[in-house]
DNA sequence: GATATTTTAGGACATTTGTCCTTTTAGGGC
DNA sequence: GCCCTAAAAGGACAAATGTCCTAAAATATC
């Protein structure tokens, strides 16, 4: 069955039959994989082809250039968590404290996976040297921030936009740089759960004695 | 002059003139420029030699091999920090609150420097595929929250060993975390200064806040 | 079933990269 | 001034790597 009409060469990272769309969605898998094992600077289209079990000259039917696949395969890799934080955000409890506290419970969840205490290091430092990673990069963390920076506004209003937007970031500043020390396989990865319980009621505790300056109305 | 007595060749990292010592010192220092604008995958002997204004052969006079070349590197880059952080750690205040302080001030800056901001993502992420970086990784941090570590016992006693490990993990990792999002060049790199005031007063809040299960005497 | 296009494989090529070898130059010890 | 080793340069080589080309096989469309 045909999929999408398309030139045939000149292409990248798309397919018009099934069979093709499915072969491209193993290749980035396979390219998640090696690029977990091996890193950024490991990942070759030899050892990606390999993994998916097709040629190089097949690999480079779908990809001519790496740099497209290297993108594809952020997407491919970074879009789940995104769909993951909408997802877990509405089932959260019914109080603005319940529902903080279960995103920041998924999120620190989720260092101690794999793919995450692997992959987003690798991001951070290509972010160091390619502009359009790091835009990337920030880009994941604003729409991730988002709900954090709406829930710290509930429970503690008298913050103005801006100390709500730092405090968000501290959270998230916090959370990821424990990845380095109680991600998968880390020397703390044993305590992980032990730093979430800790990590969150402090996180309650900052939110709830920070001073906001904004009054619900102006005095003349 | 002669500086140390050596086999020819079969060595790495080692000079036995002065002027070796100093060329080598300059081979670290190229190899450091590299690294900070290229990343770890951009780091090749080419690059390093040219930077330093030497041939390949020269270079490779010095290190055969590369692995050598990074490791000498990471440790050429490292040991500053670490002699920092110690000397700063004696002229700190008089309170241990203010000696804290003073410890967490000079580590938030210090994130915003260019080095440090695109050192440190990189050796994280190396760290995940290179057993010997993250041993050394850890060393660093480690070494880096012992003065933490005291401090915090200090300002809270109540606190039990592993209470006051965590928090202190708790402060390295919600630092370092804020280097990918405030380091220098990054988005938030303008608010440095205020996310290192809203952390500090938050750790301050935490560490006191905190219930520790630590009795001066165990009653009966 | 014929045809056109997608998909696949294999080889090939230029470039890059780590490493090695040989030769020349420089510098310290006597 | 002579000798020995360090320091330096340049070339060379094999391996790896990204990319391209051509031909065969598979597959949808008619």
């Amino acid at each position: 069955m045909l999929i999408r009409q398309r030139k045939p060469l000149n292409r990248t990272g798309t397919a018009t039959y099934e069979k093709g769309e499915a072969r491209l969605a193993r290749i980035l898998d396979a390219a998640a994989a090696v690029f977990m094992e091996a890193g950024y600077s490991g990942l070759t289209m030899r050892k990606i082809a390999e993994r998916a079990g097709i040629s190089i000259g097949n690999l480079n039917y779908y990809y001519r250039v790496k740099t497209d696949l290297l993108r594809d395969l952020i997407e491919h890799v970074l879009n789940p968590y995104l769909e993951k934080f909408h997802e877990r955000r509405q089932k959260a409890g019914n109080s603005p404290e319940k529902q903080l506290e279960a995103v920041l419970d998924f999120w620190i969840e989720d260092l101690g996976t794999p793919e995450t205490t692997v992959f987003f290091p690798e991001l951070w430092a290509m972010g160091n040297h390619d502009p359009y990673m790091a835009d990337l990069v920030d880009d994941l963390y604003a729409k991730a921030r988002e709900p954090l920076h709406e829930l710290i506004s509930q429970i503690n209003p008298t913050l103005t936009q801006k100390d709500t937007e730092r405090m968000a970031l501290y959270l998230c500043a916090s959370m990821e740089g424990l990845t380095i020390f109680a991600g998968n396989g880390k020397p703390w990865a044993g305590q992980l759960k032990a730093m979430r319980r800790l990590m969150i009621n402090n996180f309650m505790l900052s939110i709830k004695a920070a001073k906001g300056k904004r009054k619900p109305k102006q005095p003349a």
